[in-house]
DNA sequence: GCGTATTAGTTTGTATACGAAAGAAGGTCC
DNA sequence: GGACCTTCTTTCGTATACAAACTAATACGC
């Protein structure tokens, strides 16, 4: 080891794939107990704000590539988070809905995202945390 | 659709995720006629750091698990950009360096990496880059 | 030295991600 | 009403991530 200090390399992109790293698995630790991982979560928010969307417009909602949805929704299926029925009048539709088994945890599952949130954003001043956010939100502006 | 803009969660676990998303896409399509990741990109520049480091070293360095070193290498040397030797004096180290293929390269490499970075801070001021930044180190201290 | 604990690395299994292609169903145009 | 195009979804292939189990080799205690 020529060098004691680890250098972190001064490049904007890793640094954020490192913040999303370290946010990501303190999410997924706070999930763990209910054997949902963050994206499975996020579709469940996604549900809860609004029952009954299709495949494609969970994507929109998420940001996510229609395969990773079509993925996603198998698995959480198969574990009964969610339900996939096909649409009455568009064959080719599927709408998802929330299992009575994640209704009944939606209170405590929107606190533990809530609470892993403010964990990592308590080491910020409120100021940093609205700058920090305004930031993260300017990136996806197109 | 019920509404007509999207909601975009106020949950800073998601929005660093969209960050990430966003710029980590960034970074891929640049480095596409390259045939190179974006991690396998991050293991050249730890090499050109310092050659002949160990798995486990690289690992540390660009916080990455040694399952995943371990992958990235194996496709890494399959493709030529790196060479992984077993070190003389310990027979569980295996230690890697950057191929000729890799270093002849190495300039342009490390200019898309600039390039690519710049481009998506353009949109912030150069204060709002450094205030940027440093939120994003501070998320990794611990 | 010898046995045990540690460490380095690979392998396995599961879950994102995403591009590309395929499949299935609906709509349109003439 | 049949060819064509569009839309919704799944499948396939490749590449992270990470836990856990496993192998191999070194280090340590006594």
């Amino acid at each position: 080891m020529p060098s004691a200090e680890k250098p972190l390399p001064d490049c904007f992109t890793f640094l954020l794939a490192k913040a999303y790293q370290r946010a990501h698995g303190h999410f997924r630790k706070a999930l763990e107990p209910f054997g949902l991982t963050n994206i499975q979560h996020a579709v469940l928010e996604g549900l809860w704000y609004e029952d009954g969307q299709t495949a494609t417009e969970l994507g929109q909602l998420l940001v996510l590539d229609k395969a990773t949805v079509s993925g996603v929704l198998a698995r959480m299926e198969e574990s009964d988070w969610v339900e996939r029925r096909p649409d009455l009048t568009d064959g080719r539709v599927m709408r998802v809905f929330s299992s009575s088994r994640a209704n009944a945890l939606r209170d405590t599952l929107i606190a533990v995202r809530e609470a892993a949130d403010s964990e990592i954003l308590s080491r910020y001043s409120l100021e940093e945390q609205l700058l920090f956010k305004r930031f993260l939100m300017a990136l996806m502006r197109d």
